[in-house]
DNA sequence: ACTTGCATGTAAGTGGTTACATGATTGG
DNA sequence: CCAATCATGTAACCACTTACATGCAAGT
């Protein structure tokens, strides 16, 4: 999955600055994330614009810079549309965390404890966020069911990733290095 | 993730070819899959080795082409070892089964319903090919528990995922667009 | 005064993949 | 006879990231 079809994808739901599809790309409104940096979105979207599958205008706003927002066009709809059609790319999936996790028994126990600690608050982060996206759909107009499919996905491999952290965090701390405890007197 | 750090990963918990290395990363020893080409592997191994990170053997085999055994030396032991009381990146995923999905209303419900089940189908293979891997563990000398653990992990996300699709794949399959039934007579 | 957020864009660098080159063996 | 598996390696190419360039407004 390149920029391109990326781009194509969130604006086939609506029209979006670069500024704009980047944040939706880091937050999951997107529940496959991606992300994205500038330096490849702006000039995939000029590229799609020369090749007449956006089309775009600029919107002034008080006391900010102005936004180029980009829609799609009928040419674009169809060729995005077209792209489903093709075999799929097999999932990415990699972890450095789980890199970490599988040498535990290299590290201090006080270091694994931090990271496991910080990967439980991310994903307990995660499913808030992705909880509440799914409480506002309702009201936007613009996203379709499928949406709603796809974020329950991502929202159901959170909650085992966070659950099986909870209740496997001890084993891998017992496996890290025991550290000289510096305990008063 | 770079290649560097999986093959020293690999490496360090036994020798191996980059033949081998690849074979590791295609099926799930490591619970982080990661797809690495041949064009990356041979050069960062070479490279690795002239940094003496790694040592190297030929041995030829009978009715087959010579293999080229890497070992990880006690320098490449401790580079490793240190890179990973670095911050973690974010974990990567990536899925064009997802961005299929989501727009599963502009689609055909044939393909959506193939899409799904060749989705289910690899997703048991997976798991069937992890449990696996799982019994097998104790007979092998050179995995840790991290290595249990981590692939536990894996196991516990790819079975969320089978069941989700199990559950809920009618739901995606009645937003798809009906197809003229071709039925007999 | 400094950082963060908003906003667009380019140029240089990098970390990978794809394709090519080579070649023997086994299975359909 | 063709494809696949085993096995290593290089060169061309590509997609993406990082860093740079610019600038104003609001918050700390």
């Amino acid at each position: 999955m390149n920029v391109k079809t990326l781009c194509l994808s969130i604006l086939f739901e609506k029209e979006a600055s670069g500024y704009e599809i980047r944040q939706l790309c880091m937050n999951g409104e997107c529940a496959y994330f991606v992300e994205v940096s500038f330096g490849s979105i702006y000039p995939a979207l000029a590229k799609m614009e020369k090749e007449s599958l956006l089309t775009s205008h600029t919107q002034e706003q008080q006391g900010r810079p102005a936004k180029k927002i980009y829609k799609i066009t009928d040419k674009g709809k169809e060729e995005f549309r077209a792209s489903l059609f093709e075999s799929l790319n097999d999932d990415v999936f990699r972890s450095e965390f789980l890199l970490f996790a599988q040498f535990a028994h290299l590290l201090p126990s006080s270091l694994v404890k931090k990271r496991l600690s910080e990967r439980l608050e991310m994903l307990e982060k995660e499913v808030f966020d992705l909880e509440k996206l799914i409480k506002e759909i309702p009201e936007n107009a613009t996203s379709n069911n499928g949406t709603y499919w796809v974020i329950n996905y991502g929202l159901s491999i959170r909650r085992v990733e966070k659950q099986y952290i909870s209740t496997h965090m001890s084993e891998l701390v017992k496996m890290a290095q025991t550290e000289k405890l510096n305990q008063k007197a």
